[in-house]
Parts: structure tokens; sequence; C-alpha cells
DNA sequence: CGGGCACCTTGACCGTGGTCAAGATGGGTA
DNA sequence: TACCCATCTTGACCACGGTCAAGGTGCCCG
């Protein structure tokens, strides 16, 4: 898994100014840097496991994780996916308390993992990490009401289309006559699990969006030839 | 509505030692004393309005507000009840944003506010502070995580139940005979949002728990005869 | 006192979406 | 090629809960 010959210095690291961070000077950067442990990870492989202690925190590099969370029944529900820059796992090791979900790799990704004694000594050297943090904490806490908010007032379908939009920002690219082309990153029962309902539900939702026009998903390949139709259908944006 | 002779000082303050002010020292603390207005609110009033800039923080004394969500069309949702020792508009305040949420008194309040420019100043001075304040954050999405998977998973009539176990939990008494009774803070709209449904379903689940003969409801007056049995009722507790 | 107004309740209706069960599809392996 | 397995789809069913509409209750105010 880990894998010396691509490691990449922090400090030229291109995701370096995401939020957390963008406020260490070079000699922390380079403290970090002699400190982490790179991992290579291939889809389905877990970073870390929900009820497991957490010992350190990790920034991913590149690829794409998941974050689960196990029901009580142990069905796994995909919560939200983190992209390069996200670091992992930070809520677990600030509160120091076992991990309340799961991180697995959905593409191949290159982990950089940081134990917990460098955090503990850059955060206790460097207030304003722990400000980074926070404002980290801020935002994620902003996203989670919004969703709950979303799950509460609107129906599958717009909550889908909502979905849509979001991954079409990550993964969609426009072609030359204006059609959107996004590769999914992520099975059927994973998208239910993001939109909180069941597959099933999940697969008569694609098909009405079709039969409406205003998508075609074939496999995890969906075809947009209205931005704008779908954007008009959310309430309040 | 501000009332100097009712003041107290922080340092006598009973709720001093709830998260974010504990860190506080002596002189710190004194500085935040000389700092702050305390306002009396009574049911009804406004704190703060979501939309609104934020200018200051507030440390909830006595009482208790409701933080209301307003929805695109104009209708507000109770979110959630904070007591005393609470801090309120932490989040905008610290995310420099405006309100995403209003403050809303249900019972009479004490209140003190603190301006923006000496929390500032005890920020810059005390980095154990933001630390603080992160703690509450990730409390706070921890609990709005949870609520998310609730809402999605569990049925309105568990939902309620729920509610009114965290309600018993403070505004319940126990009585000779071993039952328990909890006086609402709130009316039914509001408790209706906060588990997430309309004000009807909220009559309509009162009404199945009365004829299980879980709960009897009275007005604002809940007796419970049998906490365990609803403890029982819960997935996964 | 009556009127107005919130708030709550109840009834009727029905759409959304959960659940169970039975196929369909497709990839991996012997 | 045949088989298996996971994933996805489709159908049938129906409970939960949202919505609209009509009463009911209590409260404040003129």
């Amino acid at each position: 898994m880990t894998n010396p010959h691509m490691r990449i210095s922090c400090l030229a690291c291109e995701n370096q100014s995401t939020v957390e961070w963008c406020c260490l000077n070079d000699e922390d950067l380079a403290r970090v840097d002699r400190a982490k442990v790179v991992e290579e990870h291939s889809p389905g492989s877990v970073i870390y496991d929900q009820g497991g202690d957490c010992d350190a925190i990790y920034c991913l590099q590149s690829g794409l994780v998941g974050i689960r969370r196990l029901d009580d029944i142990g069905n796994s529900t995909l919560l939200r996916l983190a992209c390069p820059g996200e670091t992992l796992g930070y809520r677990a090791f600030l509160r120091k308390a076992p991990h309340d979900n799961s991180a697995e790799v959905l593409m191949p990704s290159r982990v950089c993992r940081i134990g917990r004694t460098t955090v503990r000594g850059l955060l206790e050297g460097n207030p304003d990490l722990g400000l980074a943090f926070l404002d980290h904490s801020l935002r994620d806490l902003t996203l989670t009401e919004d969703r709950y908010m979303e799950s509460v007032t609107w129906k599958a379908k717009t909550r889908l289309l909502h979905i849509l939009l979001v991954l079409n920002e990550r993964f969609g690219v426009e072609t030359e006559n204006g059609e959107h082309r996004i590769e999914l990153p992520i099975s059927r029962q994973d998208l239910a699990g993001l939109i909180g309902t069941a597959p099933e539900t999940m697969s008569r939702t694609i098909q009405r969006i079709q039969t409406e026009g205003l998508a075609q998903f074939d496999g995890r390949v969906v075809r947009i030839f209205d931005l704008d139709a779908i954007c008009r259908d959310m309430p309040a944006m």
C-alpha cells in the first residue's frame, strides 16, 4: 500500500492551499512532510473504520473517498464524498472519540497519513491551525444542516437532481454541442444513500427523470441536455 | 430590555463552566464582564435574525431560546432549543457570514451580548478559546448528523418519542408514584418542526401515542407512565 | 358580550416512497 | 460455455405522512 517512490513533498503539494494546511509555514510543512506516511489505496479499501479509535488524520492527495455511516442493522449509507485536498478523520481526532463514520476509497487514491503526535504538536505550536479546523468544522456543519432541511422538505426527484448538479461541478465535462456528461464515481446504491432513499426508489426516480427528458442515464454515464432546466426545478437557489 | 440591576458578574456566573468560557482566566472573564451588555427578553422577542449581519455573540444566562430557520417560502421551522449556558450566534460570527438562522426567545430569558471586538481580542490572546469553539462546533456537527440519519430512517412516532425523552431530561420531573411529568416549553407547531413533520401529523401522532398508552398529553403537560417502555421502542440506543 | 384570531384537532384524499419478491443484467471464475 | 454472484430494474402492494378543508377551542381585544 505504501509507495515511497510516488512521494510528493508537502511543500510542493498542490492541495497545500486547502483549508487547514494553508496556515502552516514552511518549517511546519516540512515537519508534516517528514512525519507523514503516504498510502496508495485502490477502490474498496478502507482508510478508517467506524467505531475504531483515531490515532491519525488523513489528507487526501488524489482520488476519491466515500464517507459512510453504518446503520444499527449493519447496512452502510454513503453520507458524502471527499475530494482531493480534504482532510479526513479530523473530527474523531479532535474530539478524542472513536470514528463515527468510515472512509472507503471509491477511486484509486493517494492518502497522506499524519500521526497523532505530529498533529498535536502542530496544534500546540500554531493557534491558527486550530482556527482552520474550526473553519472546516463550521462549513461541514452548515452543509449538514442544509442537507437535513433538504431531506425534510424536498422530494426524492429534487434531491437527485440537486446531487447531479453538484456532481456535474466536480466530474462533469461539457461536450461540443453544449451537452453535459458526468461519469458517476459511485453505484446506484450509493447514489440512493446519498439522497437518503431505498435503491428501488433511486431506479424509479431515474426512470422518471429520463422520461421527462431531463437527463439520460447509461450505466454510470449521465448526459444532461439542458442544465438550466434542471436548475429551474430547484426550489430556492 | 436592558436591566443593569439584575446584572451578574461573569466571574460569579454559574454557567461560566460551560464549554467555551471555562478556558478563560479571571482577567479575561473580567474583560468580558466589563464589555458585555445584559438583556432581558420576554417570549417572542428575537435575539438575532436570519440573514442579518453578525456583530456579537450571545450567552444565554437563563431562560430558553429557540433556534429557527426560515424556509424559502417564509414559514419558520424550529431547529433546536438552546438552554442556559449555551453560546448563541457563534457560527455566523466565526464564519464572518450572515446568520443562517434566527434565535427567538421561548421563555423569559437573560442574555449577555458580547461585542465583536471583545471576542476577536479574546480569540487572539487566548488560543484555547478557539479550540473551545471548535469543540462546540464538532459537537453540534455530530448532533446534526445524527438528526439527519434519524429523519431518514425513523418514523414520525419514533422521532416524537425520542424528543420526549430528550425534553424529559431537561424539563421533566418525577412524581411520587414514579410517573414523569414534562411541561413542554413549546407549541405543537414547533414540536412538529422539531421532528420535521406537518402540524397535522403531530396531532395524529400524539393521538396514536395516547391510545397506545405510552403517554398522556394535556395541553402542554405530558405525563409518561412507563419511561422504559418508550426507551425500548427506540431503535439502537 | 360578541367578534376576531391563533392554535389545535379531525376527516378525507392521495402521492411519495418503503418493502417484498421476482426477474434482468453483467462481470468474474471454474 | 455454464454458473454464480452482485447489482440493478420492475412490479405489486400499502403504510406513512403531506395537503386541503372544515370544525373546534381558547384567548385577547374592542
